[in-house]
DNA sequence: GCCAACGTTGGC
DNA sequence: GCCAACGTTGGC
C-alpha cells in the first residue's frame, strides 16, 4: 500500500464535504497538473491519504481511501485529465499543522514543504507513520 | 493583498 | 527547442 496527499481548498472542496459524501466517496476532479495527475494513475484501490486544507487552515484534518483507481475527469471534456475516487475515512484527532510539519526534522523532505503547489503528492510510509502520531490517529 | 515559485503558452 | 510572458497556487 502507499500513501498520498490530497490538497483542497477548503472553500472549494472541504473535508466536511467529502465526510458527507460518506463511503459513496467522490471524485478527485478539477486536476490540471501532469505531476498530480500522474501520481494519481500510480494509485490503487485501497491506498491511503492526508485531507490537507490549504490556503486559511493550513492542516491535515482527515485521513481518505483510493476506492477507485484513476479514471477520466468528468468535469472536462479532455482525455488528458485523470482522477481517483477517494472516501473519508475518519477525522484526525489533532490537526497537523503546515507549522508542526515544518518544525520536525523527520518531516522536512516531504512534498508538501519541498513542493508546496503540488496539489496531489506521494507520502513515504516514515513520513506517514510521524504524521499519524500527530495527528493522535493509528498509522 | 502581495509575492515567490512554478507550470504553461506562444512567438521566434 | 528555447525563452519570455503570463497565469495560478499557496504561504505569509
Amino acid at each position: 500500500m502507499r500513501y498520498w496527499l490530497f490538497k483542497s481548498e477548503p472553500s472549494t472542496w472541504s473535508w466536511d464535504q467529502q465526510v458527507a459524501k460518506g463511503d459513496v466517496g467522490e471524485e478527485w476532479d478539477g486536476v490540471r497538473n501532469y505531476q498530480a495527475r500522474n501520481f494519481m494513475r500510480e494509485m490503487q484501490v485501497g491506498d491511503r491519504g492526508f485531507f490537507y486544507h490549504s490556503q486559511t487552515e493550513k492542516a491535515v484534518v482527515g485521513i481518505v481511501e483510493v476506492i477507485a483507481e484513476a479514471h477520466p475527469d468528468s468535469t472536462i471534456d479532455d482525455d488528458r485529465w485523470e482522477c481517483v475516487d477517494i472516501k473519508a475515512i475518519g477525522p484526525v484527532q489533532t490537526p497537523v499543522t503546515l507549522e508542526m510539519v515544518k518544525a520536525d526534522p523527520r518531516l522536512e523532505e516531504m512534498a508538501l514543504i519541498r513542493n508546496s503547489r503540488l496539489s496531489v503528492q506521494p507520502v513515504t510510509e516514515a513520513e506517514w507513520a510521524v504524521v499519524c502520531e500527530m495527528a493522535g490517529v493509528a498509522p
